[in-house]
DNA sequence: TACTGATTCGAACGAACGTTCGAATTATTA
DNA sequence: TAATAATTCGAACGTTCGTTCGAATCAGTA
């Protein structure tokens, strides 16, 4: 009778050790996940139905439900295994860099290897914001104030080390934005590949708040 | 008996001359686009139906069809305008300036002052980039064309002027991921102006872009 | 092989969707 | 004021939406 209703609920099933116990529920959940993630991707949220998400998985319509109870409820799930990942990844790869430099470009190179190996994945999670009410929304607006915060903390072990003058915060947004902008124009048949742009994104970026007194050449 | 059924019959209306002709079609029209810019803006396209496009306008569902023949036609007129518009000023404001970085800081400018001054409009010219089909999409993407193209030669008059050496392409993307991912953050209780962050993101591009060498610290 | 719980599905629900139509209303011209 | 054109509307169209339910099928154990 009962369907288990929720990602959740199978945390509780596997018993906490063994590495990669993935029950045949948490595979098929994460198969269904990837699908609709494409067809979110191409389509938007909204514009993207159930019966889409249906033909895309090979799944029925009513066989979707046994694995989460509404559309809204899938969208988060999406997000929050994509954002919690690449924080996740984050944190490791800053784990023994000192250098603050080196820690900005880490940053930006996590992100934009992780946005382009998953691009469809980043693209729901960027062009999707604002769509989860309440409580979804609000747990998935949580990690990324976490990770905005990380860059902040980035930036301003930078400014401080060096004497630095600018607004962390417009810096730091300016960034996410030249980062997250990459969704709308990368073509993987004209562009580098994610370390080769990353670079040149962190030359620009760094150049543009390290370089100080004005830039305008004298008159 | 039949209907205008699209602005552009209107024009044929009014001869020639006549600075603002502006008959009452075009006025209702206007205001009607501007409230289903707010709605697109707050709900998404998608998620924005014809019945809270009625509600917003206080026009009712079916008199909305008197002046345009479809939700995706609607969508078309705001974005065509909002893109024609900003297009428009751009090319007045650059007329008599030589120096090619004033020209950019006030490609720069433009922009953000039009933005922040239209933000609704600028959100759904964003956000709702690639929904628009075929026909009605493709004449909006070359008006983007054209403002891409005038951006790039804006740099690369930059570039050979100073002998610099970088990626047009990738710093001109990455400039307007700068500037249009704002729309997810300004807040105008909490942020400067337009031509305040336009000159701080001004200057974090320019020396960015500028700035010669590795910024590296040596080791 | 029989049993039990986990998984899948066809069919249907009411609600909301974009759009249409003919009649009613308002503005304009003669 | 009468006649004509421009504008607005209530009501309905057929379609698609997200979701539900009970029955059918499958996998794993006894």
């Amino acid at each position: 009778m009962g369907s288990p209703s929720t990602a959740t609920r199978v945390s509780a099933r596997r018993h906490r050790a063994a590495p990669v116990p993935e029950t045949r529920y948490d595979r098929r959940l994460a198969e269904i996940l990837a699908h609709a993630t494409e067809v979110f991707c191409k389509k938007g949220y909204e514009g993207a139905s159930m019966r889409d998400l249906s033909r895309e998985s090979g799944m029925s319509l009513a066989g979707l439900y046994y694995y989460f109870e509404s559309k809204e409820r899938l969208l988060y799930l999406i997000q929050r295994h994509t954002f919690s990942t690449i924080v996740e990844r984050l944190k490791a790869r800053l784990q023994g860099v000192d250098d603050s430099e080196d820690r900005i470009r880490i940053f930006i190179l996590n992100h934009l290897e992780y946005f382009l190996a998953n691009q469809s994945a980043m693209k729901v999670l960027s062009h999707e914001d604002e769509v989860l009410k309440n409580g979804f929304g609000s747990e998935v607006a949580a990690i990324k104030r976490e990770y905005y915060r990380i860059c902040v903390g980035l930036l301003d072990d930078l400014k401080r080390e060096r004497g630095l003058q600018f607004s962390t915060r417009l810096a730091v947004l300016s960034l996410f934005g030249m980062m997250n902008w990459i969704y709308t124009w990368h073509n993987p048949r004209v562009d580098a590949d994610a370390a080769s742009i990353a670079g040149q994104m962190a030359d620009l970026f760094l150049r543009g708040v390290i370089a100080g007194g004005k830039v305008r050449k004298e008159r």
